[in-house]
DNA sequence: ATAAATAATGAGTGATTACTCACTTTGCTC
DNA sequence: GAGCAAAGTGAGTAATCACTCATTATTTAT
């Protein structure tokens, strides 16, 4: 088994075991992480008191610590499997097969992305917010999530985007600025549409294919 | 005096009572400020004391509340000027001027707007910390935000982009989809060589002529 | 120099915090 | 249905919270 091989697999008990963790629940401990959810992402987790959680829960205080030793715990099972899923796409063995199968335009590549993960937003938002406000505060998250994006993310887009250039399909530059460019693009999309302006409502695949277009040729006109 | 001009002037009060806000401050009381922002940046609002700001502070803790009424009140008297401060140069009246004077070609605008923010950021790394992480958690900033936003700073930068693209240098496209292109490109940029990335020196000039080129001519392998 | 105004203090307040623990209830096995 | 482990409870605890206020120190005005 190769050191590659080895690595993959770890990657993909990652994700099976952070699947397993919404089975073998009891009913208040769903609830719990229900109330907690939904609190956390609407006043911030600092600005949430266990007491809080525990009446929206319908539960004892005292519930939420057999199940969970601090509050903080409380925040880290809830945010950690996010952070995982979020990236969850990219981990998969199969996502080495881009490489070979499926996609032959960039384009088709990046169209299948941006649906596949605005979907997944859609499905996650309070997660999300949770995962993102704190972040920046509870170290162990920083390091995990640091730990996903440079060394499996960015790794995988890179080779990604570099057989796309040997192609010619995409222009010859660091592959890490092209990178930023489509995550700022799809991302900024992504933001704008879900978070900053989520009742507006918007034709989901035109504007996915918009965006792209923009990525793909710029805002200059066109002379043709 | 037209609706519009009164509009201005309205802003430009604002703008000239934001920076009259450091002034007659006691010397405490910009220890505090001082304090209180350090510590909101690193712990956020809700996990901050108001205790720990006075000890770091060097006052007491009732010197604190001589100056603000609530902790809340110290936060926003941070947060709100730094918002302002934020999308001060759209909103001046020379800001018009683009359309007439220096700036015959897009990427010269996006360049010039692209360095003097880039280096607003540099110089106010966390006080935009405070006001990205407490503007989901306080009405009143996300109003005072969502208003410089879409009533200000949208609507002159749509102005901008039709001019150019009259001009035919920018594609025939809903202008707010190019300047959400636009701002998410620069933003990411921003974002990530100052908050994600800020050990890693680069040549910043470069790279925002390199990203300006992306937003104008796409990531497409290039014919010519 | 004196008086008035403002700035600064820090001990004290009740409320709230995360968390504990002795106890009761529930669900499962034989 | 007895025995037992796990789940659930809620009153209790010490610590900390934002904030007050009577008092003292410092500026400012005259």
């Amino acid at each position: 088994m190769s050191e590659l091989d080895q690595k993959e697999q770890w990657l993909e008990d990652l994700i099976r075991l952070s699947g397993e963790d919404d089975q073998k629940k009891t009913d208040k401990q769903a609830k719990i992480l229900e109330a907690a959810i939904e609190i956390f992402s609407e006043k911030g987790f600092a600005a949430t008191s266990t007491s809080e959680i525990a009446q929206k829960a319908g539960v004892a205080e005292g519930t939420i610590f057999r199940h969970y030793k601090t509050k903080k715990d409380l925040l880290l099972s809830i945010a950690g499997p996010i952070a995982i899923k979020m990236v969850a796409p990219f981990l998969l063995r199969d996502f080495a097969k881009v490489l070979d199968l499926p996609y032959n335009k960039v384009e088709d590549f990046y169209r299948a992305v941006a649906r596949d993960r605005m979907e997944f937003v859609r499905q996650n938002l309070k997660l999300i917010k949770i995962l993102f406000h704190e972040v920046s505060f509870q170290p162990e998250l920083m390091e995990q999530v640091k730990s996903l994006l440079t060394n499996v993310v960015v790794q995988r887009f890179e080779r990604v985007i570099k057989h796309f250039q040997e192609q010619g399909q995409i222009i010859e530059a660091p592959p890490w600025r092209i990178n930023r460019s489509a995550a700022s693009m799809l991302l900024g999309m992504i933001t704008f549409h879900m978070f900053l302006n989520p009742d507006s409502s918007f034709n989901e695949e035109e504007e996915i294919d918009r965006t792209i277009d923009i990525l793909m040729h710029g805002i200059a006109g066109r002379k043709d």
